[in-house]
RNA sequence: CGGGGCGUAGCUCAGCUUGGUAGAGCGCUUGCUUCGGGAGCAAGAGGUCGCAGGUUCGAAUCCUGUCGCCCCGACCA
């Protein structure tokens, strides 16, 4: 028989015309070519290694993990590496498919790294030393090192300045889709976090920031086209850079309760960041004092909550101090809100506070300000303390505070009157309920999957790797650089996390394995139901769809269970009972009930839509 | 890396406290009966009990070491 594919099979004479000369060709050089009987075609379940099983994998804690295990898409291997069994490639396969898509679309260009990368470029940049544990370090025969690469920055640089020196060549934007590994000290969630993934890394070159600019927002757009064909709900919210550096950058989310991050999205506007990123301002003017400061007994009441609780005071009428270490030694106090948390990012990333953050010992706060941590407050604060306010702390009056003795707070505190801060900003946690930074709509909290990553580097990596290009007047001009990152392979599992039931995974269409998996009862028995689901098979293979048969003779009960599991979109369920009236059943995956429709080719189509 | 836990059949686990020569369910193979939501009966195959030492007449079981895996934390384009 002829071989579904994907598209329509090549007329017969043409395809035996050109064997046959093909055959002839190959006879000059070899006397007895084998006859070219039939290629494969593994779109039979009989011809995939498919092992679902009733039972949830011990080591699997989220449903993506679980699910992928239990219907045969993944095999672990080790601690965060994992085989992809052939009905989980094609997934990672249709997934690769349509960022390559959309990137070539968008005027990216291919490329294909080496995984293992030689040390002196890492040393280059000087990321050898700060990537630390995460990266795979390994040596040669000869002694050399190198690390399976984390990410490609290094490399890309490295080739592009060999190669390219004059302006006219700038723009451009290159790309691969590689196997990348991360030392993660913990990996986990399966697929979500393994520690060797696929990952799509482009990286983009130009001559200006406006270019980078206008790339950057082409990136975009692709990114959120990439996103719409995947078939998730997603956010691109606005991010920190993380250790990879450089300016601006937002985040890809797919939507999914099991999501690492936490997002801060306005309901009724439109700003969305990454919680870690996520701005908060000052609102309003500070309330002129009213109550005069008093010194209160609070014994051994050190939290905020229940100092609240034993003061009968607001949570969100408490100013906290957090005591951190001081840039180049020393402290820092940091006065909160009661109700507002440190944003650590934002904190490390002032210029008066050591970076990476770190909290000061209970020892040297007890020595520096005389009381405990729990009763630490502005007033009264050692004056020699740097003391930096948050906007929402700074905006209090007639606040109650710790009162720098063990067991003392102070009710009726004023900045100004009765202590001071030297400088208020933004750094704590944007909290739910808060107006939107940008003045439009209210925060709310989701959780999201990281699926893909857009940086602007900036000359981050240029400089230091010494890329320069010639400029129209012949000066050297360092290039700016973006990165756009996709996490294909971890994209399959968050897809998952956000479309899944019960009875197991609910494909989208766009990266389903297939579209159509067809069911026949009782096909052994009857050569009707045997004949007809051969020829819907074939039929809808001649149309294009991707479709896979059910052959291996299961029960009705454990095929269904499996189809379900499996979550193929569409499914056709072919028996004696429907054909007796000449029809089929046909479900959606997600639909409650089946129905039955006209036995024929064009009714299955039209479900398809 | 700190704390905790687990390694016994392909998978999920019991047995270990109190040493005595290896178990269940699922899956797999064969046969018969079944056949529209993970069938029933019968007969089978399958394990150096993670690995290495030690104690003992005897170790899955006790002791030491080691490797692997999982969970919590710290960490993380």
């Amino acid at each position: 028989m002829t071989c579904p594919g994907p598209f329509p099979a090549r007329p017969g004479p043409k395809s035996f015309v050109r064997m046959t000369s093909l055959a002839k060709q190959c006879h000059r050089y070899n006397p007895a070519p084998p006859p070219i009987l039939t290629r494969a075609c593994p779109m039979r379940l009989s011809r995939f290694p498919i092992a679902t099983t009733k039972e949830t994998p011990a080591d699997a804690q989220v449903i993506s993990h679980q699910l992928m295990q239990r219907a045969g898409y993944i095999r672990k291997l080790g601690a965060g590496l994992y085989t992809w069994m052939p009905i989980g490639k094609r997934v990672l396969a249709k997934i690769e498919n349509i960022v390559r898509e959309e990137m070539n679309a968008a005027g990216a260009v291919e490329c294909f790294m080496p995984s293992i990368q030689p040390a002196e470029l890492w040393q280059e940049s000087g990321r050898w030393e700060t990537m630390g544990e995460e990266m795979l370090r390994l040596k040669d025969r000869h002694g050399a090192e190198f690390c399976y690469g984390p990410t490609h920055e290094e490399v890309i640089v490295h080739t592009v300045r060999q190669d390219v020196r004059s302006y006219k060549q700038l723009p451009f934007n290159i790309y691969q889709i590689q196997t990348k590994f991360r030392d993660e000290r913990r990996p986990r969630f399966g697929i979500m976090r393994a520690r060797e993934f696929l990952m799509k890394d482009a990286y983009s070159f130009h001559m200006d920031a406006e270019s980078l600019e206008a790339e950057y927002q082409n990136m975009r757009a692709a990114y959120v086209r990439i996103f719409i064909r995947l078939g998730v709900d997603f956010r691109a919210v606005t991010a920190d850079s993380g250790n990879i550096g450089g300016a601006k950058s937002e985040e890809f989310h797919v939507l999914a309760g099991a999501g690492e991050d936490l997002l801060a999205v306005a309901e009724g506007g439109s700003y969305a960041a990454n919680v870690e990123a996520a701005v908060t301002h000052a609102v309003g003017e500070r309330s002129q004092p009213t109550a005069a400061l008093s010194k209160v007994a609070t014994p051994g009441k050190k939290t905020c909550e229940q100092v609240s609780n034993f003061l009968k005071v607001p949570l969100d009428a408490k100013v906290k101090l957090l005591v951190v270490k001081a840039e180049g030694g020393g402290l820092v106090a940091i006065a909160l809100r009661g109700d507002h948390q440190l944003n650590e990012i934002k904190a490390a990333k002032h210029p008066k506070i050591a970076s990476p953050l770190i909290m000061a010992e209970p020892a040297e706060v007890q020595r520096v300000f005389g009381a405990e941590v729990g009763y630490l407050g502005p007033v009264g604060a050692p004056a020699d303390i740097l003391l930096i306010a948050d906007h929402a702390a700074a905006q209090l009056a007639d606040f109650v505070c710790g009162a720098n003795e063990n067991d003392q707070h102070y009710t009726g505190a004023n900045w100004q009157r009765d202590c001071a801060f030297t400088e208020a900003c933004d750094l704590r946690m944007i909290a739910e309920g808060d107006a939107s930074p940008d003045g439009i709509g209210t925060i709310k909290f989701y959780r999201g999957i990281e699926g893909g990553h857009i940086f602007q580097l900036g000359q981050k990596y240029t400089k230091a790797m010494g890329f320069t290009v010639l400029n129209e007047s012949q000066q050297a001009v360092t290039p700016e650089m973006g990165c756009y990152g996709i996490g294909v392979s971890r994209l399959a599992a968050a897809v998952i996390e956000q479309s899944h039931d019960a009875n197991g995974i609910v494909w989208p269409d766009a990266i389903a394995p297939w579209r159509v998996l067809i069911c026949p009862i009782g096909a052994d028995k009857s050569a009707a139901v045997k004949e007809a689901s051969e020829k819907l098979y074939a039929d809808l293979a001649a149309a294009g769809i991707e479709v896979a048969l059910d052959d291996r003779g299961q029960r009705p009960g454990s095929m269904f269970a499996d189809a379900d599991l499996i979550g193929i979109p569409h499914r056709v369920v072919i028996g004696d009972k429907g054909l007796a009236t000449q029809q089929f059943e046909y479900k959606h995956r997600k639909g409650a009930a089946a129905e039955m429709i006209p036995a024929t080719l064009e009714a299955v189509l039209a479900k398809l839509g």
